[in-house]
Parts: structure tokens; C-alpha cells; sequence
DNA sequence: CATTACTTTCAATAAGTACTGAAACTTTCG
DNA sequence: CGAAAGTTTCAGTACTTATTGAAAGTAATG
């Protein structure tokens, strides 16, 4: 397999996973390049890489340095600002946990404790809907705690840990 | 609250969720319906409840029941198909780890191995190519074993044994 | 075996989401 | 300060994905 066709063939599959999970493509697709990447991109090289407008790049640059996932790097004596992708997958995965977590979780945590103010009847509905939304609400709780703390660890003790645990 | 307010955010919300995962709004909101449900619902009172058509009842109804997420349940005496939720959520997050992790870390395992066979020359962007890819590629490898793992243990045993380990 | 009750499919269309490109804005530098 | 280099915004448009509804398919019933 030739090189161009390996990076193309690797760019596109990390654009179609990143739709599936409710990540733009482009944005996706900007990751891939700049992870495999050995030298910082600037916008332009994107644009260029991918065959995009500059307008697109840019949203997508940022959303991508928004979640921590890409940086800034300023070449010595340029202008222009050039991006790097953090290579640690443990570490990209993590943020992008985090930043899920942040906009997805909290709101439905929001949304059950709302709910739960329902008034109070004893028909079976309303019985159902107390317990469901109830246990869902415990759930995003415990689910919140649990990733809270494996953020805190690095990827081979929690690697380490796991495979001890699970046996 | 009143019920039907609370109801009708919870369902919206469920499918604001579903979207941002990937998940179809209506596919997601069915499933909300069947979760609060206290009783089997059919097609006809999906499709009222949600004002939609029939054909997108069905066609989310069967995607549901792909994913193991939602059964047939026939009411004895009745001709009409009923169905019901899966109302364990931890049950419910495997079933649909366990779907995704089929459906895109399969294919995207075997996307990596093919791409491990371009051709080795020594210049810095395949040596990073190789070196990027080959650790997406063990990070996968690792991330379906924990997954496969992960499946085989109920809820209260995880979140015990997890609660030790991580202190 | 024909009628009826119910389910599935799918082409047309609607709704939603992403992308472009040009204009506005910001920053750097002589 | 004014020009040049670079970045951001956003209205219009293209593209993608979901939905409808009517027709075709299937299965139970007398």
C-alpha cells in the first residue's frame, strides 16, 4: 500500500467514526490529520490537506482546541499559528470524556431532578415514571462519580488495575 | 410539574441525548416512551404519543429491537404486536456498548491492520504515520478486551469492585 | 382461500447540519 | 499610523439524514 493512500484511507475511517459518535466530520477528519502529523500544521496546509474552505477549517480548528484536544504552537519567526494534535490517545480520550460528560450528563442530571418534582399520584404511570426517571438519575450520578475518578489515573496503572480486577 | 409536562420534557431530552450519540431523535425517544412506560405499548400508540408516521415508527421500532434494547412482548388474546424496554439501564448501556464496539471498532481494527502494510521507507511522515497508527491500533485492541470484559460482570459488582480500586 | 388485521418497504420530500466564500475584524510591523 | 498578514464570522447554499404515506407484503381467522 502507498503511503497517500494509507493517510487517505486513515483519514476518511477517522471521519466516518467521528460521525457516528456525533462529531462533525471535518472536525474528525482535522484530528486525524494532525495525528499523524510530524510536524505542527498551520490553517492553509489544512485547508489544502483536507480540500476545504478556510471558514471550515477555522470552525473546526477551534472547536478541536475547545475540547483540548489540539493546541496552538507558534513557530519561532513566524505569524502564521500553527496546530499539534496531543498524541496520547489515553489522554485525548479522557478529554473528550470530560468534555462530554461536561455538556451531555450534567444537563440530564439537571433535567431528572426537575422532573422528579412531579406531582405526586399513585396511578401507575405516574408510579412507573417516578421509578425510571429515579433510577436514571441515580445512574448519572454514579456514572459521573466513575468518571471523575479514572480521569484522575493514567493509563497504565488503570490498564494494570483492570486486568488484575477482571481476572 | 405536572405528569404530562414531565413526561414530555423527559422524552424530549432522551432524544436531544440520543442525537448528540449518534442515535436517531425519533429511535431515542421511542425508547424514552417504552422506559416510562408501566405497560406494553403497540405500534398505533407510539405513533399517537409521538406524532409520527407509521413507517418511522416501525423502521425505529426494529432498530431498537436490533440493539437488544426493546422485546416483543405479545399480549395474550391480541393480534398486535407490543413491546416493551429493557428497563436495567446498566443492561441497557451494555447491550449498546457492546452494538457500537461491533459495528465500529471492528471495522475500524481491521481499517488499522490494512494500513500497517504501506510501504516502510524511512522518511518522517511515514515513520509517524506507522508509529500513530500502530498505537490507535493496540489502544483499540486493549479497549475491546476491557469492553468484553466489562459486559461479563453485573452493575453492583462493578461499581463495588470499582469503588475499592480507585479508593 | 379470501378477508381482514397488521407490518414492512421505499420513493418522494422535508428537516437538519455542515460548508463556502467573501466581508469584517484583529494583530503585527515598518 | 497604514498596510499587510492572518483570523473570524455568517448569510446563503449544498449536502446529508430522517420522515412521511401510500402501496406491497404477510399472517391469522373463519
Amino acid at each position: 500500500m502507498e503511503f497517500k493512500a494509507a493517510k487517505e484511507e486513515f483519514i476518511q475511517s477517522w471521519g466516518i467514526l467521528g460521525s457516528s459518535w456525533g462529531i462533525n466530520k471535518t472536525m474528525a477528519q482535522i484530528h486525524a490529520l494532525l495525528l499523524i502529523a510530524h510536524q505542527p500544521l498551520s490553517t492553509e496546509d489544512i485547508m489544502e490537506e483536507l480540500k476545504i474552505s478556510r471558514g471550515n477549517a477555522n470552525m473546526n480548528i477551534r472547536a478541536l482546541i475547545d475540547w483540548n484536544i489540539v493546541l496552538k504552537k507558534h513557530q519561532s519567526g513566524e505569524r502564521k499559528e500553527y496546530f499539534v494534535a496531543e498524541k496520547d490517545l489515553w489522554e485525548t480520550s479522557k478529554q473528550i470524556l470530560m468534555e462530554r460528560k461536561k455538556r451531555e450528563l450534567e444537563p440530564i442530571t439537571k433535567m431528572l431532578e426537575q422532573i422528579q418534582e412531579v406531582e405526586n399520584d399513585k396511578s401507575p404511570e405516574v408510579k412507573e415514571f417516578k421509578k425510571v426517571t429515579q433510577s436514571i438519575g441515580q445512574f448519572a450520578i454514579k456514572s459521573d462519580k466513575i468518571l471523575k475518578r479514572i480521569v484522575k489515573f493514567d493509563q497504565s496503572w488503570f490498564l494494570g488495575a483492570f486486568a488484575k480486577l477482571l481476572k
